[in-house]
Parts: structure tokens; sequence; C-alpha cells
DNA sequence: CGTTAGGCACTGGTTCCGTA
DNA sequence: TACGGAACCAGTGCCTAACG
């Protein structure tokens, strides 16, 4: 008992879904897309660990003993390693299937992980690349549960931003919108923009584009007072290099 | 008495190697 | 190639004995 300092409630704020048919439905079009890129005893590891991500939809903090133990006794004894588990964790991150948390006690050791499964993405999912091979947790710094409970009244910061914004942007946006919901923001913006052209961008690509038109936002909010809503100005922005970009790659009879 | 150091337990992370 | 498992690492608290 002195395991856990708490239930599974107070990691509410961490679920991305309304309902766990919400949660259902966003994990089989995930599986869809990415299932082939893991093994059948990953896919075992993974589909548990879904069914220990129901009480709050999305969300466990089952440690990886208990989920292996309880594969073991579905499957007889012919269960999976712990090497498999983790396998499983790391290529379900770098997919941007799910993010970690590191978690402590209350009295400061280490505890299980929370693993948040992430929505699937209405634009396109994330391809390994964009994730910058982000294979650890995205949280550089521990969190305990103490911590986790104070944030439900303020936003979590960008240590918490979704896999599915690359590294690079998050780094830069960090210093001047610390909020993970903020940068998670921008990202959709760009996502949005992007998809709205039709082309296929590569990724480095729309990550250059994106950073650019940021610093272009930045450099007017800090001359003048114009920006009334940050992420329209951004959005005109990206629309203007993208449509820039494409007349660059294709040429002016698009447009004609 | 309070403090400190050492060993233990618990967790996850990484790497490596043998095997089917 | 997928998998299991061992060996190592790190970080923390707990317990206890020794110390001053």
């Amino acid at each position: 008992m002195n395991l856990k300092t708490g239930s599974i409630d107070q990691f509410k704020e961490y679920s991305k879904f309304s309902s766990l048919k919400e949660f259902n439905t966003h994990f089989e079009m995930w599986m869809s897309k990415s299932k082939d890129e893991l093994s059948k005893g990953e896919l075992v590891a993974l589909k548990r660990l879904v069914r220990f991500s129901a009480k709050l939809p999305g969300v466990s903090n089952a440690k990886i003993g208990t989920m292996l133990k309880a594969i073991h006794e579905e499957y007889n004894g012919n269960g999976i390693s712990r090497s498999t588990f983790k396998r499983m964790i790391l290529k379900a991150t770098a997919l941007g299937i799910l993010t970690v948390h590191e978690t402590e006690r209350k009295n400061g050791s280490q505890s299980s992980n929370l693993y948040v499964f992430n929505r699937f993405p209405q634009s396109e999912p994330p391809k390994a690349k964009q994730m910058n091979h982000q294979y650890k947790a995205s949280i550089p710094s521990k969190t305990n549960n103490k911590d986790i409970k104070e944030r439900k009244e303020t936003c979590l910061d960008y240590t918490y931003t979704s896999n599915r914004v690359p590294k690079p942007f998050i780094d830069l946006l960090k210093y001047f919108f610390p909020m993970a919901k903020t940068i998670e923001e921008f990202w959709n913006m760009t996502m949005i923009a992007v998809n709205k052209t039709k082309f296929t961008l590569d990724s480095s690509t729309i990550l250059e584009i994106a950073i650019q038109s940021f610093k272009q936002l930045i450099g007017k909010m800090k001359s003048s007072t114009s920006v009334k809503n940050q992420f329209a100005y951004y959005y005109g922005i990206l629309n203007k290099k993208l449509a820039r970009h494409i007349h660059e790659l294709f040429g002016n009879w698009l447009y004609s």
C-alpha cells in the first residue's frame, strides 16, 4: 500500500479523452496506422496497457510488474518479458501513441510511470522522423504526486507538451510560451495550415517554415502592439510562407 | 540524545548476448 | 528477427547501528 500515494483519480487532468469509447476509437485509429510497427509480443503488451487505462480513459499508472503478471495469468504463464514491454513503450512513444511521465511516491522514491495515451491527430499521424527520435520520456524533470496535485489549478509547463510536437519547435517556443497547451495550439495551427495546402511537405520543411513563422510573430509582437491574437497572426504568417514555398516548388502555373 | 553512514529495497533505464 | 533475461546503472527512502 505504501507504493501508491493515491488513486488514479488524481491523474485526471492527464486524460485526453472524454470517454472510454472515444479513447477506444482513437486507439483503433492508432492501431490501423501503426500496428505493423510493433511485434506480436509488443502488441500483447500494448493491448494490456490499454486495458489498464480504462478507469481514466487513456491513462494508466499501473507498474510494469503488475501488467506483466496480468499478461502471464492471461496467457497461462506464457506471457512476455520486461524487455519486450519496455521495447513496446519505446516504440509506442516514438510513434506518438503515448507519452510517459515519471512519478514518485509520497516519500520521493521512484514509482511506477504514468502512461498517457495521445489522441490520434486529425491530420497526419506523427512520423518517426517528426518525433526527433524522442524515445525517452518527454519529461526531463521528475514530477511527484504532490506536484501533479498542485498543477491541477495551474497549467502544465512545456515539459508536458505532446510528443506529436517536434522537439525543436518546443525548444524554441518554451522561452516565449512556457505552457504545454499553448505550444500544442501553435503546432495545431501549423498542421491545419499545412493540410489546407493539399500538398505533401516533408516534416523538416514544415518544421523550418513553422519556426520561421513563429520567429516573425515574435518580432512583430516585440515591435508593435498590433498582434491581438497570437495564434491567428501566426496562422496568417504561416499561410503566406507556405504559399510562397509551394509557389517556389511548383511554379506560377498553379496560381494562374 | 540527535546525526550520520551503510546496506537494503524498490522503481525504471540501458545494454548486451544467447536462443528459437 | 523477436524475444527473454541477466547485468549493470541511477535515484530515492527506510532501517539500523555506530558515532559524537
